[in-house]
RNA sequence: GCGGGCGUAGCUCAAUUGGUUAGUAGCGCGUCCCUGUCACGGACGAGGUUGCGGGUUCGAGUCCCGUCGCUCGCGCCA
């Protein structure tokens, strides 16, 4: 749209004329005079039609929400109508023309500043129309400018961002993954990422040194307030590094991130406990550090968690790890993880970030050296087959000369839920599911037709009670 | 998989221990009135298979059973 000006910068076209393009926020109809509140991306104002103007019959029928482009006058409002601490209280547009270019019916609810009043299943099934409301527009923005941030000091950083795939191996350790059966090999299945772990780690093999990657990584376990199907992280691999320079590096970029977005950390640097301190103190690994008054005024609270431990005894009595398998054990602790012993007291060189309460990040160093990651496996009661079955390619890279490397992963989610105060995960991302994993607008998962599914080699197997 | 909460008008909610034809309800919607409103105001009006199915009862929005959906937590989630 030529000309457009946005309502944010109307106040420098005081006295010209204008176009303004947005939506229809509030309509008051007086008979000879309509007064409409305009809302584009940038702000309100409001817009009058006078008696005398043409654009009168247009007005009457033009309703709440309707896309429009309004062609008018900006003036300054008579003294006495004057609104203060209202964002353009002070100038209004006399309309010439208003322009519907979508009209709108009734809106199944009221968008309002804050919409978390109405029913999700509504809000979820008019997202779009949810996402119109002041507090989603600020979520969804903000989440956009944190990831900005971080990619403007990862790419100042010396970084580089790499994809990695989305068809990928499913892997039976972990979270249950999320399948895709393939076309090509009936009977065959990719898994959707739960996390670029092992991608990244052969990235380092592979000479890139410092990777980042905004990930989406999905996992078929059931949901939770802060907890969804999908997620997206700030993913990150660096080589030549210790625990330390992870932790100093993504510590920097946190803070420098969240106080360009305008926010006061309740301490830096970040304090640190070791997961013993931790559970002896909060009686968790993930805790509150403010009081009252620093949560009404929404400060954030960052803390480290380390040193913990490795293994744990699965129901079954073997042990399995309790982080992360490619993670490397603290080094006063190698020479045990190699005789296999003493398996109950190895600690990891993992880190969690802890902030207002949730566990925002997570990372560690990992193992790069081959011996290590097999003794690892062997603790877990991997025979040498099922080693080579599940890590093989990854002990056959780490032969090629492989840096010593770690990273993190930073939850976008979670990140922009304590830096918005928000308790729903749902209400930081557009289009999330509801807990019984049907999606937003569109009603999936539905079933497939005979066609896609003779095509895939699949049958479905009626359920049976 | 388990436990808790919820489901009444487009939205938000009422409805005594089970008792007439569901409530002058608020917002929204429709028609009309209104030249300075800003959540404009005023008058009138429309709008309901109480999620669905069954049961108990003379009588069920209300009690019971089942089922579906939403949600919070536990399990699960490297």
């Amino acid at each position: 749209m030529k000309n457009r000006v946005y309502i944010n910068q109307l106040r420098e076209h005081i006295g010209n004329t204008v176009i303004i393009a947005g939506w229809v926020s509030v309509r008051r109809d007086q008979g000879k005079m309509v007064f409409f509140d305009i809302r584009d991306m940038t702000g309100t104002v409001q817009t009058v039609v006078l008696t005398k103007s043409p654009a009168l019959e247009s007005a009457k029928q033009t309703s709440r929400e309707s896309a429009v482009a309004i062609t008018g006058i900006v003036n300054k409002r008579p003294e006495k109508n004057v609104m203060a601490g209202v964002q353009n209280g002070d100038i209004e547009v006399s309309v010439e023309k208003i322009e519907i270019l979508g009209a709108s019916d009734a809106p199944p609810f009221e968008i309002i500043e804050d919409t978390s009043m109405i029913s999700e299943e509504v809000r979820l099934t008019y997202r779009y129309l949810d996402l119109r409301s002041e507090r989603m527009q600020r979520n969804i923005r903000s989440r956009s400018e944190f990831v900005r941030l971080c990619r403007e000091y990862l790419f100042n950083a010396m970084f580089t961002e790499i994809e990695t795939p989305l068809l990928t191996e499913s892997t039976p350790e972990g979270s249950r993954d999320f399948v895709v059966p393939s076309r090509l090999h009936p009977g065959s299945f990719y898994a959707l990422p739960q996390s670029p772990q092992q991608y990244k780690q052969l990235l380092m093999v592979a000479g890139m040194e410092r990777y980042f990657q905004i990930a989406r990584a999905v996992r078929d376990e059931d949901l939770r307030a802060d907890r969804g199907f999908e997620h997206s992280q700030i993913d990150i691999e660096m080589s030549f590094v210790e625990q330390e320079d992870v932790m100093a590096l993504v510590e920097t970029m946190i803070i420098e991130v969240a106080e360009k977005m305008g926010k006061v950390l309740k301490q830096k640097p970040f304090p640190r406990f070791t997961y013993a301190e931790a559970m002896e103190k909060f009686g968790a690994d993930k805790f509150d550090l403010r009081d009252d008054e620093e949560k009404s005024k929404g400060i954030l609270a960052f803390a480290w968690v380390h040193r913990f431990p490795f293994f744990e005894k699965t129901d079954g009595g073997d042990w399995t790890f309790t982080h992360n398998p490619f993670s490397m054990p603290l080094s006063e602790h190698i020479d045990d993880v190699l005789a296999g012993k003493n398996t109950e007291n190895i600690l990891t060189a993992q880190y969690d970030l802890v902030c207002n309460g949730h566990e925002t990040g997570g990372g560690s160093i990992r193992s790069h050296r081959p011996d290590i990651l097999r003794a690892v496996y062997k603790t877990m009661g991997y025979d040498d087959a099922r080693i080579e079955q599940s890590v093989g390619h990854m002990l056959e890279a780490f032969r090629y000369g492989a840096p010593p490397h770690g990273g993190i992963a930073i939850g976008i989610e979670r990140m922009l839920m304590t830096v918005m105060g928000e308790n729903y995960l749902r209400e930081v991302q557009a289009f999330p599911m509801t807990r019984g994993g049907q999606t937003a607008v569109m009603k999936a998962p539905k079933p497939l037709s005979d066609k896609q599914l003779s095509e895939l080699g699949l049958e479905i197997k009626k359920k049976t009670k």
